[in-house]
RNA sequence: GGAGAGGUGGCAGAGCGGCUGAAUGCGGCUGUCUUGAAAACAGCUAGGCCUGAGCGCCUCGGGGGUUCGAAUCCCUCCCUCUCCGCCA
């Protein structure tokens, strides 16, 4: 959400910034709305200033002159239809005003490159060199299959299509990525573990900014209107919903793992091939509260955490900072982080890190308090995978495979699986 | 799921339908005192809205209603607690 105020008082900056994405922003009808929306409510409270003042004087003078009373009994009553008259009025404006205001897309960061689309975004760096191989590498549905490790008939049988199964050390190899990564931000990074719902309520998926917007991408249950979180950001973010942050609480670094729902609607038909682009996938997340004037250098970090993954992993990756045009719906700043996978030759978005600044904490009415005191203020909030866990084990799989069509497991890792070290066809 | 009780400020806890945005206590902040601290005393201590300051408006779980006027009465939803049932 945007701060009203900003948009009133410099519309135009809103406006050349907002242009930046290159999508249609309906900031006149915003404004309109506000100017009358605001022409009403001086109305409304000038008339119900009137009406308290009659109300008291009826209380003193009921017992002292009833006639008087009763006048001003008279009076007061038709004002108060003019204030509920003009009041559904004003409730019609609200609406109207919170619905566009709801889909408006935060402002870029003045120093992120221009861009229509995708094909503006720019290659900050890359990490190592992608491996040589002396045999043609297989793209990991391949090897997931001859090794049985990834079973997508029975995901279909299932659930439908886009579902898939892990079967044996492929299951096992997800648990300990996701057990290694978690250890990893919490013992080395300063994170701190939540486990939090994978259904919330509707104002939730609101207030991080997947609703009104991204309805058709998201699952629900009807009967008892709750959501099925699409990455572990929404109830995060929320965590500190309608709270007002003690001096001293900030930065709060938060990270959690939680399976990931998404309708993928509007991607129908692309990457059907593999594990890369399912319905459900796990992931894990990094979300940060901090104070306003830091995020950006939190940002850094954010994205040097996820990096670390990679980095200990071995899996060469580029860094690739998001254009205007390219920029999600919440987004001040973007940085992708692209591994590269050899058997299906492309370099695949394992993580998404990105300032979102005061938007979401407007939206979700998360404040804080710099001292005792002080006045309340909306801390910036990140959010950043590390890692998105499907990608991560394509990039490892096909990473690490050997000729013979085995996979040698990362050696940070063999801990997590008890010793294993070798992905083999024949093992449990 | 059934029965009962209850939801008021950071916490505890009052509140005949009218000067109650809210007594009182605790906690917190500031000041006096003190070398410093404690104690004592005094003051302050919700959030939000608007041509931004005006003895202005809104908010006592959410929404609706009655009334000139609702924290206080009515309806409804949500939540918490206790007991019973069920259960990973």
């Amino acid at each position: 959400m945007l701060n009203l105020r900003l948009i009133r008082e410099r519309p135009d900056e809103v406006r050349a910034a907002l242009a930046r994405r290159h999508q249609p922003v309906p900031l006149d009808e915003v404004l309109a709305l506000d100017e009358r929306r605001r022409s009403l409510v001086q109305e409304i409270e000038s008339v119900r200033a009137q009406v308290n003042e009659l109300s008291r004087r009826v209380g003193q003078l009921r017992q002292r002159d009833p006639q008087a009373a009763e006048a001003a009994k008279g009076e007061s009553r038709a004002l108060g239809e003019r204030v509920r008259e003009q009041g559904e009025v004003l409730a019609q404006v609200e609406r109207a005003l919170e619905e566009r205001l709801a889909w408006l897309p935060n402002l870029p960061a003045p120093d992120i490159p221009e861009g229509v689309d995708e094909r503006g975004n720019v290659v900050e760096r890359t990490w190592g060199e992608p491996r040589r191989f002396d045999f043609a590498p297989r793209p990991h549905w391949e090897l997931g299959e001859r090794l049985g490790i990834i079973d997508f008939d029975r995901g279909v049988k299932l659930a439908g299509t886009r579902f898939y199964v892990l079967r044996g050390l492929g299951a096992m190899l997800q648990r300990a990525l996701i057990a290694w990564m978690l250890d990893l931000h919490r013992n080395e990074h300063g994170y701190t573990e939540i486990y939090p719902p994978y259904v919330v309520k509707q104002e939730i998926m609101y207030g991080s900014g997947q609703l009104p917007k991204f309805q058709d991408n998201l699952y629900r249950d009807v009967e008892d209107d709750v959501w099925l979180i699409p990455t572990a950001e929404v109830p995060l973010v929320n965590l500190h919903r309608d709270e007002i942050l003690e001096p001293g609480a900030l930065p709060l670094n938060y990270v959690a793992h939680t399976p990931c729902f998404r309708r993928e609607k509007m991607a129908a038909g692309r990457d059907t091939r593999g594990i890369k682009r399912g319905h459900q996938f796990d992931k894990v997340e990094l979300v940060k509260l901090v104070a306003p004037e830091t995020s950006d250098e939190e940002l850094t970090r954010l994205v040097s955490h996820a990096e670390d993954v990679l980095r200990r992993l071995g899996l060469p990756y580029r860094v690739v900072q998001l254009c205007a045009g390219d920029l999600g719906f919440a987004a001040v700043k973007t940085f992708d982080l692209e591994v590269w996978a050899p058997g299906c030759e492309e370099w695949l978005e394992v993580s998404s890190s990105s300032n979102v600044g005061d938007f979401q904490s407007r939206r979700a009415n998360v404040r804080f308090r710099r001292a005792a005191g002080a006045r309340v203020e909306h801390p910036h909030a990140l959010n950043g995978s590390a890692l998105a866990l499907p990608r991560t084990l394509i990039a490892v799989l096909e990473t690490y495979q050997r000729a013979d069509g085995t996979v040698e497991v990362p050696a940070v890792l063999v801990p997590y699986m008890g010793g294993v070290s070798t992905l083999a066809p024949a093992a449990r």
